[in-house]
RNA sequence: GCCGCCUUAGCUCAGUGGUAGAGCAGCGGUUUCGUAAACCGCAGGUCCAGGGUUCGAAUCCCUGAGGCGGCUCCA
């Protein structure tokens, strides 16, 4: 069964994913799935059984920033303020925030009497259509300041006013003149706003309204919680319908879904913010760490462990008691204040400290495999990809001034090399020193230096977040965006002069015998392995490359009688490492075939009686189109042809 | 943590004040099958937890937990 794209046949212009990674077993070209071309799928609807098939290379951008966006700003933005005409409609006296265009849609904040309901939204929604069929012109007009700001003070419209003093402000303390006060309005709806808009409410397009949440006025805390409307509009209704329908694709290789159905992990609340580990999701866990074991041991990398219950007077030397103290799980043990460690780094400077370095011994590459426990506020709690207890794959690196750079930039190689695994393309930033940071101005000044050259000579492209960085340590931080489009954190470079070497006093012999200060890279590649794991199978939807998969052939024996071949044929599959099992239940071989293509296992290995008479199995490759058939292969050739597109980490 | 919504069988879900249901999965039996679901039967419930309203609560109210969508935060 296949989902199908709404809208058109064929006019998608979108390319679609690749086809699966069956080169060396699938004659023909397995069929990729154009999860966002407009080539229509066969099938009746499905309601709760549809099975999301992969685009096998597709990757989250794909499925989400399809079609061009930025031309339908203005209109976004004029839908924006037609959703607010009909609130302020239906809730007299509400109390507009801000209302952009932003990806895909728009949203406006609100402060209303009583929480909306799915039932106001429909109403809002069809308030909406009355103001676009009526095609109102949408108006620009200036006010001088005063009047403007006396404008929205007699309409009682206290954060429209509350912006307006801002800007007369920050105009004040600029000494430039206050701009005049800009409007748009149509109809009956007057709103600040720098524009630009549309030329009328009639040249908006097809509409949905997709959400409220609770959004705090200019994002503070400490002020009020407004209502924010989510909706989306296109320039058409294929458009429109296009884009609900990616939404819900992008739902269906959510991890949390794709992690009860694949049987890899689960949550339960004895523990919020933590995974139970099936034994699938533990392979995959297994086999993606000694995957880095193996990198990190050819560039050099040493492996330790250190405790993960820790006396507090560590947290005062680190400086993370006066500055991570509200993330930590604390635990008083006989009078004593110890804590679950939520980062390695401290103690990792015992190791270092347990004998004299000289410079001969750096860099000392120390990599460790801890588990940490960060107190999460309740809220913020994501599936794997936000957690109150992970394990990251963390070194941390102690490096005299003159090897910083070379080191970044083999981390940098590093970087690249282990996402290509994956297929995933990291975005780099440059985050900089914080307010309320640790350590001296020139230690700062030095490690954004070093970081910024280092990013330089490397040749990748980044961006700089201001004031981003640890409260420590300046740092590099590599993101890759989830199926849903949302944004996470991976990897993490950090070039620390001040915490580890300066708090913990860390120092080595130069080649004059004098002490010198060593700075110390704290880094993660795939940063924590719980969120990485988590990305991983939603980029992949779930049909996780064979090197990853954690069964990666299941054989089908046709009757009973093939069953002892097909054991056999696994004894010698298990032989070449490769992770195999027998579907000996007594489904027929069709829903054999259905179950492991559910699981998406990337191979099932067919044994009839022709097979076993000719020691042979026959392939399908989970990327098959329904009804294709492959010829048989011997066992040693397939066996072979396995093995080395597993060790090769063919995609 | 904050705002809103949700929580019924292992999973997906129906049930809006009057005897707790379905499909899939599981178990038993029959079937031994050629590339995405064979057939018959059985069993399965603290309706998230606690309190309240009511003759009667899965259903209405309150409190709490967990989850979901956001906001804030994210070393």
């Amino acid at each position: 069964m296949s989902v199908r794209p709404p809208g058109p046949s064929g006019s998608g212009g979108v390319k679609a994913g690749g086809t699966a990674g069956a080169e060396p077993l699938v004659l023909s070209k397995a069929r990729g799935f154009m999860i966002l071309g407009g080539t229509a799928m066969t099938d009746e609807a499905h309601d709760e059984e549809e099975v999301l098939e992969a685009p096998e290379r597709g990757s989250a951008d794909e499925l989400l920033d399809a079609g061009a966006v930025d031309e339908l700003g203005p209109m976004r933005h004029s839908a924006a303020h037609v959703m607010a005409e009909a609130v302020m409609d239906l809730f007299p006296g509400a109390k507009l925030g801000i209302g952009p265009a932003i990806a895909d849609g728009f949203y406006y904040d609100f402060e209303l009497p009583r929480p909306l309901t799915p039932d106001d939204l429909a109403a809002i929604e069809e308030r909406m259509a009355s103001s676009i069929a009526a095609d109102h012109p949408i108006v620009r007009r200036e006010f001088p300041p005063a009047e403007g700001r006396a404008f929205f003070a007699e309409r009682d419209q206290p954060f429209k006013v509350e912006i307006l003093d801002d800007l007369a402000a920050k105009a004040a303390a600029s000494g430039e003149p206050m701009p005049p006060t800009s409007t748009f309005g149509h109809g009956p709806f007057v709103d600040l706003c720098k524009g630009p808009h549309v030329q009328s409410t009639g040249r908006i397009g097809p509409y949905k309204l997709l959400s409220v949440a609770g959004a705090y006025w200019r994002g503070d805390e400490k002020r009020p919680m407004l209502q924010r409307i989510y909706g989306t509009v296109w320039a058409t209704q294929d458009q429109l319908d296009r884009y609900l329908w990616r939404r819900a694709e992008a739902k269906k290789r959510d991890h949390r879904r794709l992690g009860v159905q694949l049987d890899l992990y689960s949550f339960h609340d004895v523990s919020p913010g933590s995974a139970f580990w099936h034994p699938k999701g533990q392979r995959i866990w297994r086999t993606l760490e000694s995957a880095m074991r193996e990198l990190q041991d050819r560039h050099g990398y040493q492996e330790v462990a250190t405790p993960i219950l820790v006396n507090h007077r560590l947290w005062e030397q680190s400086g993370h008691w006066d500055h991570y103290r509200d993330n930590m799980f604390i635990l008083d043990i006989e009078g004593q204040a110890y804590s679950l460690k939520p980062m390695n780094c401290p103690e990792s400077t015992f190791i270092y400290r347990a004998r004299t370095r000289s410079y001969r011994d750096l860099p000392l590459r120390l990599s460790e495999y801890g588990r940490l426990h960060r107190n999460e506020r309740s809220g913020v709690l994501h599936g794997l990809t936000r957690v109150r207890q992970f394990i990251q794959d963390d070194a941390h690196i102690y490096v005299r001034p003159d090897q910083l750079a070379e080191e970044i930039g083999a981390l940098l190689s590093m970087v690249k090399e282990s996402y290509g695994w994956f297929g995933l393309e990291p975005r780099y930033t440059f985050a900089t020193r914080p307010d309320g940071a640790i350590g001296d101005d020139a230690l700062w000044e030095r490690a954004e230096a070093l970081i910024r050259s280092a990013l330089d000579d490397s040749g990748v492209s980044y961006t700089v977040k201001p004031k981003d960085g640890t409260f420590y340590a300046p740092k590099i931080d590599i993101y890759i965006d989830d199926a849903l489009g949302r944004e996470w954190q991976m990897a993490t470079i950090q070039a620390d002069l001040t915490m580890l070497p300066e708090r913990f006093d860390l120092t080595y012999v130069d080649e004059h015998g004098q002490p010198q200060r060593p700075i110390a890279i704290h880094r993660a590649i795939y940063g924590s392995l719980e969120r990485f794991i988590g990305i991983l199978i939603e980029h992949f939807a779930g049909a996780l490359p064979l090197w990853v998969a954690p069964v990666q052939a299941v054989l089908i024996p046709i009757a009973d009688r093939h069953i002892p071949a097909a054991t056999e044929l696994a004894g010698i599959l298990g032989g070449r490492g490769l992770r195999v099992e027998v579907d000996e239940s007594d489904n027929r071989m069709q829903n054999k075939i259905r179950l492991a293509q559910e699981q998406k296992v990337p191979y099932m290995l067919v044994l009839g009686d022709r097979e076993v008479e000719a020691r042979t199995a026959a392939p399908r490759a989970r990327g098959a189109a329904r009804g294709e058939q492959q010829e048989a292969i011997g066992w040693e050739v397939l066996a072979d042809r396995l093995a080395a597109e597993a060790a090769s980490r063919q995609l």
